[in-house]
DNA sequence: CGATCATATTCCCATATGGGCATACGTCAA
DNA sequence: TTGACGTATGCCCATATGGGAATATGATCG
């Protein structure tokens, strides 16, 4: 076989540099192609090509507005990604168990 | 340019799949590189060219043990990732704030 | 409708890369 | 030293993909 595709996922999305400052962007809110564009220099067409990617793996969501597209991050889909390297939090950080704990009491305060 | 090189850092690294199963196994404790193979499925060149990636952004460590080299994972260079994810939590988890205030109370505790 | 603006798509190219395979390198045992 | 074992490298191939440029698609305005 040869190389695998690698923006089927979060993992492989946010593994592009341009694509981790696009999302970094969004986190002040929704933004057009073009405002996007021009804050990160890059030229309109590769925008939209790493907004098709994000919007595959569900990263961002966008709402037609005249005639722009405003876009807006999903953070929830990072979640597998959180999840996963939080199981290898506890290898460096030694304050970890502690915080365990206390989300265990978090839990239980909610019952 | 054409296309960017991918294995240069820890979001690259464990964009890939097989790399995370391998890091997954690695949590289990050290790991000789036929071990991993064999659990694997996987050809031993190609695991010794994924651990090499993995080696070169730092999220594996190796020490010779005889003819065997035993791998370990190491999760600190994670952190990036995890810090960069983070951010994004907030997005969609409701229960983000109060875990806030939580940490606030352990870093007071520290002091 | 025709013109203009905003975004998406298509084609091309250079290159990175994952797997398959053979082989080099390093270490230990006899 | 020779041979066997464990691991790393090198080479080949198929393919994915990021950027560049041109163009198609869509929407709004006059």
């Amino acid at each position: 076989m040869a190389r695998a595709a690698t923006t089927t996922d979060a993992f492989n999305a946010i593994a592009e540099p341009r694509r981790r400052e696009i999302l970094d962007l969004l986190l002040g809110g929704e933004r057009s192609v073009n405002e996007l564009a021009g804050m990160l220099g890059l030229a309109q067409p590769q925008v939209s090509k790493h907004l098709r990617v994000l919007r595959e793996v569900g990263l961002v969501d966008a709402r037609d507005d005249g005639r722009q597209r405003l876009y807006r991050v999903v953070g929830s889909a990072l979640k597998p990604v959180h999840d996963w390297v939080g199981r290898y939090q506890r290898t460096w950080s030694e304050r970890f168990d502690e915080l365990d704990a206390v989300l265990e009491e978090l839990k239980d305060e909610e019952k």
